[in-house]
Order: C-alpha cells, then sequence, then structure tokens
DNA sequence: TATAAACTATACCGTTTAGTTTATTTACAC
DNA sequence: GTGTAAATAAACTAAACGGTATAGTTTATA
C-alpha cells in the first residue's frame, strides 16, 4: 500500500545537519497557516502536526503548549510585517504621493494582516496583549510611511512647520489619513468580503479619500 | 441542603400558560450573554443551559444545535441594534449638531456592537454572511442619523443640494464621516482597549475629527 | 563503535463537548 | 379525571482535543 497521500513524505530518526532548525521553522509556517485560516480555538495540534510534518512529541519539544506555539507565531508575524523604509511614493504632486504610499499602504495590509488581526481580535480576551501588540505594530509602521511623505510634503507646499502637515499636527494628521484610507478597507476585509472585490476599489477610493484629506489639510481646521 | 447557589430556582414539569414563550427568551437571552462573551468556539451549551436556565433537550427542542442558536442570536442582536429616528442632535451650529451626532454614535456603538462584531469577525470563516449581515446593519443604522444631520446641515447653509453634503456626494460623505469617527473608536475596542478609558477620549475625539471633516467639507474636495 | 540527540509513529489518557435518551414532573385541555 | 404537552434531571454516546508515554529509527559525536 501506498503512504497516506494527504502527508508529504517526511524521513524517520535525526535530521542531517543540513537540515538543522528546519523542523522548528516547518512548525511555524504550518502552525501559522492553521491558525490564521481557523483562529485560535479551531485550530488543532494534530492539524498543524499533519501540515508541518511533524510529530506532535516534537511540537511539544519545541514549544511549551499550543497557547505559546500561538503566541510564537504572532511574534513572528509582527516581526515580519514590512516596514516602509524601502518605500518612495510616486507620482510629482502631494495629490500622486499621497495616493501612492496610501494604496500601496491597503494593499500590503490587505495581504499581511488581516489574518493575524482577525485571529487576535477574536481572542482579545483569552491573549489581551497580543492584539494590542498587533494593533500597536501596524499602526506604527503605516504611520512611519505616511509622515515620511507628509513631512516631505509640508516642505514641497514651502510652508515649513506651521503648514497644513507641519510638526504641530503632525502625528493627529497622519492618523487621520490612516483612518480615512487603511481603516475602512481593513475593516471590510474583516466582516469577509471577498479579496478580489476589495482590491478592485482600491484606487478609486484611495483616490477619493486623498482629496477629501488635501481638502482639509490645505484649511487651517481646527485652527 | 440549599441547592446549588450558582443556579437559580427552577421549577420542575409544564410551566404555566402566563410564562408561555419565557423559555425561548430566556434560552436567547443566556446564548448573548455566554457567545458575545466567550465567541462561539469556546462559548459551551452547557454553559448556556445553565445560565438560562434550561436544560440542554429544552435547548434543542427550540433551535437546531448550536450553529442556529448562534445566529438566531446575532439576527436578535441585529434586530434590536436602536436606529436613531429618535435621535435629535443638540447644538445649534453645524459644528455642534455634528459633534452632538457623532458623540451619540459613537457611544452606542461602543456599548452595543463591539461584542457582536468581534464574534462575527472572529468566525467570519463558519458564518460568512453573519458578519457582512452586521457590517451592514450597522452601517445602514449610523448612516441613516448621519445623513439626516448633513442634509439638515446642507439647508442651514444655504447651498441647497449642491452645497457640501449635497445630495450628489451625500452617501459617500456621510461614509467618510463614520469611517473618521465611528471606526477607529470601533477598532480600539475590538483590539481590546479599555472600555472606561476610550470613553473618556470620546468628547475630544470627535471634536478634533468633526472639525477636519467640516474643513474638508467647506471646500469643494474633488470638484 | 558506543552513546547521545533529534526525530517518527502510534497508542493512549483525561477532559470537554455537542447532542441524545430515558424517566419524571407539572400544567393545561377536553 | 385522563391524556397530552412542555418542561426537568441525569446519565449516556461518540468524537475531538491537548498533551504524554513508549518504542523505534537515523544522524552526529566522542
Amino acid at each position: 500500500m501506498a503512504r497516506n497521500p494527504k502527508r508529504p513524505q517526511t524521513r524517520l530518526g535525526r535530521p542531517p545537519k543540513d537540515l538543522a532548525g528546519d523542523v522548528k521553522s516547518r512548525i511555524l509556517d504550518a502552525a501559522q497557516q492553521v491558525f490564521l485560516k481557523r483562529g485560535y480555538q479551531s485550530a488543532s495540534v494534530d492539524e498543524i502536526a499533519e501540515l508541518a510534518p511533524a510529530s506532535k512529541p516534537t511540537i511539544y519539544a519545541h514549544f511549551d503548549g499550543k497557547e505559546a506555539l500561538f503566541e510564537a507565531v504572532i511574534a513572528r508575524i509582527i516581526t515580519g510585517l514590512t516596514n516602509f523604509e524601502d518605500y518612495e511614493p510616486r507620482g510629482r504632486t502631494v495629490t500622486d504621493k499621497l495616493t501612492s504610499v496610501g494604496t500601496e499602504l491597503v494593499q500590503r495590509f490587505l495581504e499581511d494582516t488581516v489574518g493575524v488581526t482577525r485571529a487576535t481580535i477574536a481572542e482579545a480576551d483569552r491573549f489581551p496583549a497580543l492584539s494590542r501588540h498587533v494593533h500597536e505594530a501596524g499602526r506604527d509602521r503605516a504611520a512611519a510611511a505616511v509622515s515620511y511623505v507628509l513631512n516631505n510634503a509640508a516642505y514641497t507646499l514651502q510652508r515649513g512647520p506651521k503648514g497644513p502637515f507641519g510638526t504641530k499636527r503632525g502625528l493627529a494628521t497622519a492618523q487621520i489619513f490612516m483612518d480615512l484610507i487603511l481603516l475602512p478597507m481593513l475593516m471590510r476585509a474583516l466582516m469577509g468580503e471577498d479579496a478580489n472585490h476589495l482590491q478592485k476599489e482600491v484606487p478609486r477610493f484611495v483616490r477619493e479619500r486623498v482629496n477629501f484629506f488635501l481638502a482639509a489639510c490645505e484649511t487651517d481646521w481646527g485652527q
């Protein structure tokens, strides 16, 4: 009889040296897939073991238990989130640059953070620190990218630190930008809206919101 | 010996006629409490039965199973969401009225929809229709309240349907208002931020965002 | 070459869970 | 009154799950 075709071929015994550390990362990969797909509660260690592939004793040799495994997965996702240091917004005008960075933000977040956000929201009670951590990590990475463009734009507009994106309200302004552009799309994705359908709406949506955002920024809103 | 003090006194046998329908609503109440506290997966039918109080066979006589019970709970929550027909925003100026309706929106949503939103996001895979339904119901109710104020404000400003909140962009504008004011607070609550801490921030937050919102609306943003 | 290390496979344990069955109790309708 | 309806209690079933134990296999190392 053939082996169970669902189970990838594995080897018995101690693995050769050049595969050192391989099992642990395979376990983490599988755990990430299963946790993000099913959520913490519905994920089973058996399924993770089968997907890795690895045996359950090996999993419990590397991690203290299901909770520790979940925390390790989330931690790895957080540290693996792309920051936007490398990203240079396209376009000449402020509008174009903001549209560029907004579109990039939305697309990266839709790909990278929907699963982990959903999983941690669901378990905000059992793992209070995790959801906070995820939220803050995502917020900070997005804020850095937006602030960079806004600061750049402030000088482009030749108004200096008292201009529309000046340092005085820089943080609050970046936050507004994200709330206007990133959060609505993220929320719709969390609520299960089809990813393809969402992606198609992104360009028009971002452009509309950028227009609104700039309209307010070019006034002296709230003094 | 006294009975188990955790369990409210119940009666054996067929209940008297004036309590007809009482069991079912008691089951729904208990199920709502347990589902919103623990989420679908971690909620146990036994705990619901104990809290109701009702026996498990009775629960299964009224509902087809745990999933059907969950769906019934969510459906009841949705139909029970307060609409804002009764709400008359306070204040004379447009700013004050928008601040009033914004504050009211945030406070009601923080009370009424955080639990159900978290529960349905967590189970967006198992109950695809539910999270969509919750999202749309909440969005529509909020949009109605905002549109009412915005339409009112449009005439206050004597600019008619081509004014800042005119019918041409009425829907998109109401959506922006909610995304600016409601969504960020809802997201922070979903991520487990302390409710009291959030409530204290609401007034200042809403005022800041209303200022920003009106600053953009008073221009001809995006033509 | 002997021993330790790092795996696998498999079976098992205790617990929890959704859902069912059986027998019992009470209230209502005729 | 008698039968039926609607609930109860309590025990049960079957399956899943987290976690552990045992035994076997392969590689690394001294």
